[in-house]
DNA sequence: AAATTCCATTGATGTAGGTCAAGGAGATCA
DNA sequence: TGATCTCCTTGACCTACATCAATGGAATTT
């Protein structure tokens, strides 16, 4: 665990989006994180484990997925920098997660612990309201997603994802894009010679 | 507002299922209850409007959908006796809804009201616990619905949606699961006709 | 009871996207 | 240095689902 406070900077930044600490609150939030560091293709999360830690991402990128019952992997969120990943139900409930949480690159997280979770929505509220709020973002968000899905087209669904995170088409191997879009590697395949031919 | 105790018997129940309420706090839970009653097509909410409850279904069936650019509406979520149903995004951030929410048959709702929810969640803070569980519920449902549309075919959506809720096959119209399943009414029809054949 | 509207069904035809198989370019490793 | 592996691309063919148009029955209005 860091002490050094510089390095806790953009998670302060991330909370005060939302609510405002003081000086001693800032401290005492930092002072339950715990630095996590992944090698490129690490686990952070299996299914089947239990997840005792939501986490903040300070670098790098990772991919959050179920597995069908052929052995497919569905990837339902990516994480990059300044989110929040993990499996929330999981971390509620203390049930066995489903989703499997992977580094696609060297990452750098803050982790808080479900103990300490709990010690601090009761030694400072405001965080209630904060967690409730990316609850609350993280639900809408899906349910945009789904909404999309049950809309429109594969190619309406890559445009509408490289407009909001344009680093994803360079960052993010295709194979990862396609599961995310719900579509085959062959298939974003087409499609990007497809979109580069009509400029 | 009734006071009839003997009617708040459902959402008691249901309450029940994740925390354990003393006969006060029951008490106190159902005083801040209205009940509020719809006719076979009424709104329960406009896209555009606050939502200013969040509402428990002790009798009937609705549907909440986003409306898509060309005017067509997507379900999103149906709910039936014993769920909750409302746009929790528009409830907690006070921002104009997205869905629409709509009866598809008479119903009885019971709703807390925005400030009352407040109220409740600081009197009796076992519900900060009660409504987490339930937008973490939600989430999951959504998470998993989205993972279906990612896998599998609509036939398999359908065949999952009948064996959670064989009710909805008689009770709800062909187009609305048609929408909920994200395939036209033409489609759904021919699927069931395939179906029923297969016998 | 007729008129009107809404809705499920069915047919004909078109298209987005899947599957399978092969080849090639970059990495990683011996 | 070549050998293996992983990943992207491309081609040929197939299928799930959409679109459009027509019909008839059920429900709602007059």
């Amino acid at each position: 665990m860091k002490t050094n406070s510089e390095s806790f900077h953009s998670i302060l930044n991330n909370v005060a989006k939302h609510i405002t600490l003081t000086a001693a609150e800032k401290k005492f939030f930092c002072s339950l994180l715990r630095v996590k560091k992944l090698r490129k293709r690490q686990y952070l999360l299996q299914a089947g484990d239990v997840s005792r830690f939501e986490q903040f991402i300070n670098t790098g990128a990772l991919r959050a997925y179920y597995l069908d019952e052929k052995g497919h992997e569905r990837i339902v969120q990516f994480g990059l920098e300044g989110w929040w990943i993990g499996d929330m139900a999981s971390f509620f409930s203390g049930l066995p997660a489903t989703l499997t949480i992977e580094a696609m690159e060297e990452s750098e997280l803050f982790q808080i612990e479900r103990n300490d979770f709990d010690v601090l929505l009761d030694k400072v509220p405001k965080f209630e309201r904060f967690f409730r709020i990316l609850l609350s973002n993280a639900h809408i968000a899906h349910q945009r997603r789904l909404v999309s899905h049950l809309t429109g087209s594969a190619q309406e669904r890559y445009l509408e994802l490289l407009a909001k995170y344009p680093a994803f088409e360079q960052r993010i191997p295709l194979r990862h894009i396609a599961s995310y879009l719900g579509v085959t590697p062959e298939f974003l395949s087409r499609m990007r010679k497809r979109l580069t031919k009509k400029k």
